[in-house]
DNA sequence: AAGTCGGGTTGACACAGATCAAAGGGGTAC
DNA sequence: GTACCCCTTTGATCTGTGTCAACCCGACTT
């Protein structure tokens, strides 16, 4: 595990820990968007510099306290929680530019497990010192509350899938966000690597991993995907689109 | 429905629309939590008056653009979202002290339908002049933050719930989640009256109506609970309890 | 006071997905 | 480079919950 490396007013350039939200691409997906350049500055100044991760490691786990939240730089995670009786949920799949760890601010404590599926950095964003530049700069305060925001929203649809879709359905969602997201970081939206096991997927989407491997088969069989192993090309998003609209499309 | 007053420096008082946190008996459940009595007075300055609704009314419809979060004065409200082809989720219920509309900051429109469930009375809480109030009273700033992040944990257990439980456990966390809320509002954690349907509770736990029926009348054949309609009394909670740690306790 | 209607309960049956089992393949660690 | 182990796939069977249907009850409406 590597040390906590705190940076001085000049961010660290040794690479691998260089944080700067001014110089990093993902700014517009991060939490700096919409900043202008001095405020990105005053925010580089207070992020805690970069902690990298192999694959496995845990960024946090459920009971640690909370002090930072963390921003994905590069690499992909997961987060889930655990009850006393051992079963666990995945809640999540983040990747770059995407926020980890907001559930800690309820209680001070982690709430959940959050593990680097590949090798992995993230930037640490103390969040006291976070909340302090925030009340500053309205702009930050605002793009922060839309994080936390969206992070509701997607848990909402996350419930939806959940609650109402069956097994294909709630593959197909799954595929098509994956496909969105990866579109929006500038990789094909229709080839992708799996960073996950079945066994994973099957906990997000509420289904045993036969089930998550049958639908995968059957996905390629109609020829909506191909897929082996981790590695899945899409054939045809439109079809795939319509499995989230069944046949009976009835209108509320 | 109810104009929009907004109160002078000194809080209105007419019945119903009186809106003064420092007043208001669940300022240590709602956003107040934790203001000295003068930052109390400049919350209540801001708040944009009472709202009052009937059953059946909506707080906000999915669309509507967002301005203000809500808080829960009396009454009872469900949250839900709606995909295109009219399947809709319950995400909660909620009660006095709680926080409604959180899911329309992350794009100034709302992504859920909030009703309520009887007669009920909310504050409103205009966000923009919220935020610029938060960023001058820094415990404000961070009780709104652990609103947020609450909401998000919540959300995490709905989650777990949605995707390991099985049907009967579903109904026991829901059942013990309502006492326990209950309770911290000073009302009898084993008796009450469920303010929604059956297909709602199905809705919110991802059953349909006539599983949630079958689970309530098992419960009662074992003497776990006594149902009848919307009146539940809880008989024997620890059992209840035992439910959710299902009999091979793995431990990890 | 009667009628109507939405909500609730219960039963019979169907089916999607879980469970159990076995075998193959690819990646990782050494 | 090789061996092992985990991941994945696929088949057979089981079961919890959904579906369909009938009936009941209590609360409004008129």
């Amino acid at each position: 595990m590597h040390a906590n490396v705190k940076p001085n007013v000049i961010p660290i350039t040794a690479p691998g820990l260089k944080v700067a939200c001014s110089q990093c691409n993902l700014r517009e997906l991060c939490l700096p968007f919409g900043l202008s350049e001095s405020d990105m500055g005053r925010l580089d100044n207070l992020i805690g510099g970069g902690r990298k991760l192999k694959r496995g490691q845990h960024l946090y786990r459920a009971g640690d306290s909370f002090e930072s939240i963390f921003a994905v730089k590069t690499g992909f995670f997961k987060t889930d929680v655990l009850t006393e009786d051992g079963r666990d949920q995945v809640t999540g799949f983040q990747m770059a530019g995407e926020i980890l760890g907001m559930d800690g601010i309820s209680t001070e404590v982690h709430t959940c497990n959050a593990v680097a599926l590949e090798d992995s950095e993230v930037c640490l964003i103390p969040f006291t010192e976070l909340e302090a530049l925030s009340s500053e700069i309205r702009s930050l305060q605002h793009h922060l509350h839309k994080v936390m925001s969206r992070e509701i929203v997607r848990d909402h649809g996350v419930m939806m899938l959940l609650g109402t879709m069956r097994a294909e359905e709630r593959l197909a969602a799954f595929l098509l966000n994956l496909s969105q997201r990866f579109t929006a970081r500038g990789y094909s939206p229709t080839e992708f690597h799996l960073r996950m096991t079945r066994e994973e997927i099957g906990s997000y989407l509420g289904l045993k991993l036969e089930t998550v491997s049958r639908a995968f088969s059957r996905f390629q069989e109609e020829g909506l995907i191909s897929v082996q192993q981790k590695h899945v090309r899409i054939l045809d998003v439109p079809r795939l689109k319509t499995l989230l609209a069944p046949p009976d499309g009835r209108i509320a």
